[in-house]
DNA sequence: ATTGTCCGTCTTGCATGCATGAAGACGACT
DNA sequence: AGTCGTCTTCATGCATGCAAGACGGACAAT
C-alpha cells in the first residue's frame, strides 16, 4: 500500500505541522537553503513544497524576496472565524443527520473524555483532545470535502488559537458548549446542531473581546523576518 | 505598481482559468514538457504551477505518474455544493449588514443586468453576468478571505456547472431567487439573505434531481487520460 | 488465445548551475 | 549629521542534467 510519498509533499507536511504547532511563528521567514539542509534535500522540492503552502494561504511568497510564515492582523483572524463557525456549523447539521451509530458512540466517548480532562485542568492537554472531538464531528458529517475544507481553516488558525483556551474559565465553557452540540447531535437535530455549533465557534458575545484583547500573542507580525534559525530538528525563535 | 508575477503564477492562473472554462475537462492529462513548450520555459515552474494548482485541488498529481485536471464524480460535486451553499449564505448575510450604498448600487444594477439578459434568453451570456452578481455579494460581505475561499469552491464546481442553466427555466428561476435575495439584502435582513441564498445555492428540492440526471456531463472520467494535445493556445479536447 | 514476464522508452523527481533583482553597506554630497 | 546614490552581496527564479520508476509492447509459455 504505502503509496510513495514524494519529499516535496512530506516538507509540505512538516512546515505546515510546524505552523501549526507553534514552532514556525507567523512572521519567520523561511530560508529555501536552510530547509534544504534541515531536509536534506536540494532547494527544488522546497521551492515545491513552499508553493504548495502558498497556494493553501499558509506561507506568503514575495517574488525575489522569499517566503515567510503569514502573519495574520486582528481582523483576519477575525474573517477566518466568521468561516469557520459556518463550516463547523454545516459539520454539525450534516453529523446531527449522517452519523452512523459507531460513530456516535466515539462521539460520546471523546466527549466524556473532554470533561474529564477539563476536569483535571490542563489547558493544553485539553485543547489535543478538543481537536479530536471536533474531528470527529467533521467526519460525522460524511462529506470528504467539506472535511478538508474545514481542517484547513482551523489549521490555518491554530496558531492563534493555543491560548485561547488558557484564558479562566474558557475550558470549562468550552465542555458546556460541547455538552450542549453533543445532545442535539445525539438527537438528531440539525437545526440546533449546526446553530449552536456556530455559537461555540463563533466569536461572538464575550469570546470577542476577550480574544481581541489577548489576540497579537504569537506575534501578529506582518514583516519582521526574525529568519528561521537554521539548527536542524526545530526552528529556534528569535526574539 | 504592476507587482511582479513570476511565471509559475502566471501559469498557475492561465491553468486554472483552463480548468474553469472547461478548455481543460477533468481527466486530461496535463504533460509537463508540452505545458513548458505552450508557455516557452522550462519544466521547473510548470512543475510549481501545477502543485500549487494541486494544492487547491484543481489537479492530481500521483507520484511518477504525472498531473491530470480532477475528475469529480456525482458524490464529490454535491459535497461541494453543500459547502458552496453555506459559504455563500454567510457572504449573504453579511453583506446585509455591510454592504456600502455604493455597493447596494452596484448590485441593483448588475441584477437589473441580469433581469435583462435572461429575458434575452442566451444562457451563456446569462452565466457570465450571474458570475458577476454572486461576486458583488461576496465582496459585499467585506470578508477577504470569505471571499476568496468562496471563489475558489466556486471555481472548483465551475466544470459542472456550466451546463446547468442550459435547463429548460433555470435562468427565469435563476433571476428569480435573485431577486428574492436582492430584497433582502437591500432590507438589511441577514436571516433572510442567508436562507434564501442558501437555497439559491444549494441543490435541494428540484434542482437536485434534474442537476444529477444531467450530471457527469463533462466527461465525468477518472482515470482515462485524454493526453491534452500540445497544440499551443487550447488544449484539443479528445473524445 | 491468453497470461505472465522481460525489456525498452519515456516521464517524472530531484540535483545543480547560472542570471536577475533585492537588501544592505559604504561613501559622497548637501 | 542626515540623506541620497552606488556598489556589493546574496537569495531567488528559472534552465538544464541525470537517475529511478512507470507504462507499453514483444515474446514466450501454458
Amino acid at each position: 500500500m504505502a503509496l510513495p510519498e514524494t519529499r516535496s509533499e512530506q516538507m509540505a507536511r512538516a512546515l505546515e505541522d510546524d505552523i501549526c504547532a507553534g514552532r514556525a511563528l507567523p512572521g519567520v521567514r523561511l530560508d529555501e537553503q536552510v530547509l534544504a539542509q534541515r531536509f536534506g534535500t536540494s532547494r527544488t522540492p522546497v521551492r515545491e513544497a513552499l508553493k504548495m503552502l502558498a497556494a493553501q494561504g499558509f506561507v506568503e511568497i514575495r517574488p525575489r524576496q522569499g517566503a515567510v510564515v503569514v502573519g495574520l492582523d486582528v481582523r483576519q483572524v477575525l474573517e477566518l472565524f466568521e468561516i469557520m463557525a459556518v463550516l463547523e456549523g454545516l459539520c454539525a447539521r450534516l453529523a446531527a443527520r449522517r452519523m452512523t451509530p459507531a460513530e456516535r458512540a466515539d462521539l460520546m466517548a471523546v466527549h466524556a473524555e473532554c470533561q474529564r480532562l477539563a476536569a483535571a485542568g490542563d489547558p493544553d492537554v485539553y485543547y489535543a483532545m478538543n481537536t479530536r472531538f471536533h474531528e470527529v464531528i467533521y467526519a460525522g458529517s460524511h462529506n470528504r470535502q467539506l472535511e478538508e475544507e474545514t481542517r484547513r481553516v482551523r489549521n490555518r488558525l491554530s496558531p492563534y488559537r493555543r491560548n485561547q483556551l488558557h484564558q479562566l474559565g474558557r475550558v470549562a465553557k468550552s465542555v458546556q458548549e460541547h455538552d450542549d452540540v453533543v445532545r442535539a447531535l445525539l438527537e438528531g437535530d440539525p437545526d440546533r446542531a449546526e446553530s449552536l455549533m456556530r455559537r461555540h465557534i463563533g466569536i461572538q458575545g464575550d469570546g470577542l473581546s476577550d480574544f481581541v484583547s489577548n489576540m497579537s500573542t504569537p506575534q501578529a507580525v506582518s514583516n519582521p523576518q526574525p529568519a528561521l534559525a537554521g539548527t536542524l530538528g526545530r526552528p529556534t525563535i528569535v526574539r
